[in-house]
DNA sequence: ATACGCCCCTGGTGGC
DNA sequence: TGCCACCAGGGGCGTA
């Protein structure tokens, strides 16, 4: 579900209520996620303080005074709901992790498909943590420009798409807005990764940076089950240049006969949207 | 090293 | 109403 964006609106959501309070009481109801949830978890939440939190890729890291860090990923239905201690008299399906605060906020971490991940990490090197250490440069940070990306596209035959999504390369894009910044870009999602120009990289790295920091402003993308921990939809689908449009005219194009509109194509089991004038 | 398919899992949707 | 195929914001792993 939720890519940079999304994990970032996310990880405010929960800075917003959770930084400095105290843990009351932990519950892990399943254990069994992505991985085989430390069963430590639960006992290193109680009693910890939120000192704060920082966001690497698509995960999030709370960071508790004293203690291990507990590492969390989304996957792609996972969900983070805030609420209050006493308001939900049944826990909610697919709840696999429950935690109150001293002063009565009740935070749930819901994950139907359980691609999602928690994890303990050590704080004084977090970035080795097995998950952390093989990522590349954020795409909004100071470590992804335009050299960088030449480098790491260079001599490879893998689809732009693939190359994106690999988060070796850079981190923290997903399905969405690889497609919206390749179409901000006019790179054909297709275009063999050694093969993109130096100009164009340029302009990439500006899209992606682009199409990411206005998702941000816009609380992320809900297409399904996405909200933020507070319950509020993010709204930058509405503003998908290509993801999920095919078929519809494209907004860059005069349109027919010159433009068929948008494409949906499938690139290594995934859909992938373009317009293949505008993006050649 | 690089590229590709497969798989983990649940739920929603649309066709017959 | 039921069944089934297909689709979904991710990403690790095994295989050539």
């Amino acid at each position: 579900m939720p890519e940079l964006p999304e994990v970032e609106t996310v990880m405010r959501g929960l800075e917003a209520r959770l930084l400095g309070r105290r843990i009351a009481r932990a519950e892990l109801r399943r254990p069994d996620l992505r991985w085989k949830v430390p069963q430590a978890l639960p006992g290193v939440l109680q009693g910890a303080r939120v000192a704060s939190f920082r966001r690497r890729a698509k995960y999030i890291l709370m960071r508790l005074e004293g203690r291990q860090s507990v590492l969390i990923h989304l996957g792609m239905s996972g969900r983070m709901n805030l609420g209050s201690v006493g308001q939900n008299e049944a826990p909610p399906a697919h709840e696999h992790l429950l935690i109150e605060t001293e002063d009565g906020t009740r935070l749930g971490f819901v994950d139907p498909r359980r691609f999602g991940a928690l994890d303990l990490l050590d704080p004084a090197d977090e970035d080795s943590h097995k998950l952390l250490a093989g990522l590349g440069p954020e795409p909004l940070g100071a470590e992804f420009t335009e050299d960088h990306l030449s480098r790491v596209l260079a001599g490879r035959h893998t689809p732009m798409k693939a190359a994106l999504l690999d988060q070796s390369n850079v981190a923290g894009l997903g399905n969405i807005y690889v497609s919206e910044a390749l179409f901000r870009a006019h790179i054909s999602p297709q275009r063999r990764a050694g093969d993109v120009t130096q100009a164009e990289i340029a302009l990439l790295v500006a899209a992606i940076r682009a199409t990411l920091t206005e998702a941000i402003a816009a609380g992320g993308s809900t297409l399904r089950d996405y909200a933020q921990p507070s319950g509020e939809l993010g709204y930058f689908q509405h503003n998908f240049k290509v993801y999920g449009r095919a078929g519809e005219p494209c907004e860059r194009c005069p349109g027919p006969p010159g433009c068929a509109g948008i494409m949906r194509i499938v690139q290594s089991g995934r859909s992938s949207f373009y317009c293949p004038t505008a993006q050649p």
